[in-house]
DNA sequence: AATCCGGGGCC
DNA sequence: GGCCCAGGATT
């Protein structure tokens, strides 16, 4: 389809709005390429406020893809703690050795080269793209396909190989080819502050008279999903040993959550148990040998961690031991005082926070 | 096409 | 409790 001068009039409508009401972010005062993909990495399903204070400390640590290359995973995965989907830091950090092996330590330019890096799809292909070089590919994001479905009453659902190229067709028709920047960013700060996901300001809104939902009285029916997420629920049992100032960990290495991550030596079980229950399971003797552990305390009881597609109940024992089986040998041992250089859940971190809301009670 | 990968804020 | 957020990779 060929674009229409009414086409035009939708993006020039959107970027008037955007030039009055756009919000203030420090990626946008930037057309370097580095700065830019951090940005959009750490905004992958993630709020804006959110991901503003790892923005600033991830670009003042990796001020380039140089630095960013020449740092550990491990260092960049601290930088990423807490943030969720660990995956997004160690594609960056391959990303960054691979942008210096073999172009030259200079980000790409073009698309399909951008395209082809770890942890960059269509749209932050398409984000760096126009943010950066102005060039005319259209970001199709959650914002956009809420204010385009909307605007139009387009009920094919957006979780399908059908919704996608419809979406992304249509974008490609509305995006203005010599303005493309703008653009992009007019839509999705469109979505973020007017055409919200609840309680969009419609009273408000420039495009009232033209949104077919709007004329439909059903506004929130828009975007239409085809899938419901589900939930499984998992036990995790967790034991902070203490031999004298020593700890135990491992790192998670498995295609599962937190890969990368460090955690203390962990007993998944498939339902709630006790510790009695857990001291009887070949796990524990696999973790602990003949031993028995002394000062049980149970700091953290079924506690409820909730992740997109499961929900984690989570015990946490502090226990100490007088001597170190062999059994302790898989481990990693620490010095206590070392626990902090090490990149660990939300979940261990509310541990800490309970175990040091209990020492000074 | 379906599922997985975090954490937080909103109603 | 369910939904969504400047999505992408894997199966």
């Amino acid at each position: 389809m060929k674009q229409t001068d009414k086409d035009i009039e939708i993006s020039t409508m959107l970027v008037d709005w955007y030039k009055e009401n756009q919000r203030d972010l420090p990626w946008r005062q930037t057309t370097d390429p580095y700065k830019i993909w951090i940005s959009e990495i750490i905004l992958q399903q993630t709020r804006v406020v959110q991901g503003l204070d790892y923005y600033y400390r991830f670009i003042d640590r990796f001020p380039t893809v140089d630095a960013l290359a020449a740092a550990s995973e491990e260092e960049v995965l601290k930088y990423w703690q807490g943030l969720g989907y660990y995956s997004r830091a160690r594609n960056l950090h391959a990303s960054a050795q691979y942008i210096m092996l073999h172009c030259g330590g200079i980000f790409p330019s073009s698309y399909e080269t951008i395209l082809s890096l770890k942890g960059i799809g269509e749209y932050t292909a398409a984000a760096i793209a126009s943010f950066a070089w102005n060039m005319p590919y259209p970001v199709v994001d959650g914002n956009v396909y809420r204010v385009f479905s909307r605007l139009f009453a387009l009920d094919t659902p957006i979780d399908t190989g059908k919704g996608k190229k419809e979406f992304y067709e249509l974008a490609n028709m509305l995006i203005n080819p010599s303005n493309a920047s703008m653009h992009n960013q007019a839509v999705m700060d469109f979505g973020a502050l007017v055409c919200t996901p609840q309680a969009p300001s419609c009273t408000s809104c420039p495009f009232q008279h033209k949104c077919l939902a709007f004329a439909g009285g059903n506004v929130l029916d828009y975007p239409v999903k085809q899938h419901k997420t589900k939930s499984r629920n998992r036990y995790f049992n967790y034991f902070h040993i203490e031999w004298n100032d020593r700890t135990f960990l491992s790192r998670r290495d498995k295609s599962d959550i937190w890969k990368g991550l460090y955690e203390f030596p962990l007993i998944e079980t498939g339902q709630s148990v006790n510790f009695t229950e857990l001291s009887s399971l070949p796990d524990f003797k696999a973790i602990f040998g003949f031993q028995t552990p002394l000062d049980i305390m149970l700091v953290l009881n079924e506690k409820k961690h909730v992740l997109s597609h499961q929900v984690i109940y989570a015990n946490f024992y502090k226990v100490r031991i007088s001597n170190k089986d062999s059994a302790l040998d898989k481990f990693i041992e620490i010095n206590s005082s070392e626990l902090d250089n090490y990149a660990i859940s939300r979940l261990t971190h509310i541990y800490f926070d309970k175990l040091a809301e209990s020492f000074a009670n």
